[in-house]
DNA sequence: TTTTATTGCTAATAATAATTAGCAAACTTT
DNA sequence: AAAGTTTGCTAATTATTATTAGCAATAAAA
């Protein structure tokens, strides 16, 4: 700043300032360009040192997430937290890490050099993570993750709960020949959302025909082949229950070359609540994930200052009854 | 930092030392968590004050952009943005904007503080923007969007190109009664993409037939609709141009319940390869937006400290040949 | 003309945190 | 036991930028 100072030729009290366009003091337009100039000329950049203002800065929370593009959720949680920050005139920074940890180490290592207020640590599956030590160094909240400890508090959508609503969807409409097309097992959302589907036919006192369970990819071929496959199979199903809504669009597919029509001779249930959903024909019923609200719930945990115990939540997934279902 | 100390029973450098991991200082394990505790318990948090470091900090790219989850593509721009600053060992800080001019100067200002390397000024849809007055604080480029002006550089999508290429992939497939489905009429991509198609019509000596020509909406439901008017239209084309994949999504429920097999009984064509068009059945033929390209395009610039005049890219729209341009 | 008010800056000081220079105690080697 | 080395800290100083206190010049009012 002293180099910008003597170029300009005023004193580093004033370029100081120009930059900061400090209320009640005041500065010839002339001088202040020339200042301005200056730092242009010179690609000045603060060293984040000196004085501290003395005005309360806005508070800012970090959230890290280890990737965005995969799937639409982490965008919707982003949103969400992002409200919640602007409501309560908090700045939301927001970094990818693609869970690399010396990247993560990094920008934990710039947010408490910053004094950020917290650390959202944010992942794209619903996931055990071991989450990087630095992150001792913040306050911080899991979203989308949980670690299995007290550490830090955490939320992740209750699966089960939202499988069970959907079937109990269907079985209400009097479906009782129910197909479930899963996920890939290895994931949370897959294995739990199968669990609730169970649970909800064992209350209602049905067994499990597993010639109607097929196992899918989350992606629309996947549940047009399972889809395909169940129709050409012995027991024709009343109703699909598809894990995900890509899946139910692959199934709408399968349904419709086959003559179908999904909602009418068959019903179809999605999952995830896709925004593609309620614009396909008929519009689909599924269950909504709660990432806005995790997202939302996240911030707010951190904006709140008192003193808490750290929680471990699980939101719940409304059923969105469209036209699909009947 | 001085409190933290007292409560520690250490000197105010010992905290430092602690904090911040200096190589060479030793410090006794049980010293250091006495630190750490103090740290935690008092709820310290820097002033991102004091002597700067001697060593040079990590490059650091603000990003700001208006919105993320109403479509795919500013997510696909940061994983271009984060790749190239990933290689140059730099941090990027993503701020989510809304659009609101005060939450922008909040940012910009946080990062003139921070002593950022530059700025990426993103924009969800292809638009002229008024960049916020603080813009000029810092390097600078325009992502997606545009101001008119030579002050900052700036990149959007060849989106004109991409739509002549896409008529000229379905013409060298013998079509000629080529329908079009546009997108909303204010959007730039929209109208671009139809220049396109009509500039590669004239191209081929061949009329634009009216007719064949419907106003979408980007959405599967406006793809469906036009398709099913198209079909029952006087003239039947033999390719469907639509001017998103989303609107194809639709177009391809429409021949379905028509009985048409598409890419072989009539061509369609999408634009912007989201992720659903290559699990679609057929696999949809489309143009791929650059998204990725552009973030990559954004940070490489800024990364470049070499002093370049600002440069206004139009980067290319390949043509992406699946299954249902036939 | 004299007095008062306004404008626009600077020198000096202040606020944080990083680093240097140094020291005392404990441990190891001769 | 004496000399040399290592460990683990602190006091003092340093580096940057923000703010206070004040002043000189100019303009406006009496």
């Amino acid at each position: 700043m002293k180099d910008v100072a003597a170029h300009a030729g005023v004193s580093q009290s004033t370029v100081s300032f120009v930059l900061n366009g400090m209320v009640g003091m005041r500065i010839a337009a002339e001088t202040r360009q020339k200042v301005l100039n200056a730092v242009a000329e010179l690609g000045y950049r603060s060293r984040g040192a000196g004085r501290p203002p003395n005005a309360l800065s806005k508070r800012v929370i970090g959230f890290m997430l280890d990737e965005i593009s995969t799937s639409p959720f982490a965008a919707i949680s982003i949103d969400g937290a992002q409200e919640e920050a602007r409501k309560h005139d908090a700045l939301l920074e927001i970094v990818m890490t693609g869970g690399d940890p010396d990247y993560e180490a990094a920008a934990l290592r710039k947010w408490a050099a910053d004094g950020v207020n917290g650390v959202i640590y944010g992942s794209i599956l619903t996931r055990k993570v071991a989450p990087p030590d630095m992150l001792t160094r913040h306050r911080a909240v899991l979203l989308n993750c949980y670690d299995g400890t007290d550490r830090y508090a955490s939320v992740v959508p209750a699966e089960r709960r939202g499988g069970e609503a959907a079937t109990k969807a269907l079985l209400a409409q009097g479906h009782r020949k129910i197909a479930f097309i899963s996920g890939e097992p290895w994931m949370d959302a897959s294995r739990q959302r199968k669990e609730g589907f169970k649970r909800a036919m064992q209350k209602a006192g049905l067994e499990i025909d597993l010639a109607l369970v097929r196992e899918g990819n989350f992606l629309p071929s996947g549940g047009r082949s399972a889809t395909l496959d169940l129709m050409k199979s012995g027991t024709r199903p009343d109703a699909i229950f598809c894990a995900n809504d890509l899946m139910a669009v692959g199934c709408y597919e399968a349904l419709k070359e086959l003559g179908e029509r999904p909602g009418e001779t068959i019903a179809v249930m999605g999952y995830d609540d896709q925004e593609i959903a309620q614009h396909l024909s008929p519009a689909l019923s599924t269950v909504l994930l709660p990432h806005r609200e995790m997202g939302q719930w996240a911030s707010l945990v951190l904006l709140d200052e008192t003193s808490r115990p750290p929680v471990q939540a699980r939101m719940e997934c409304p059923v969105v009854l469209r036209a699909s279902h009947g």
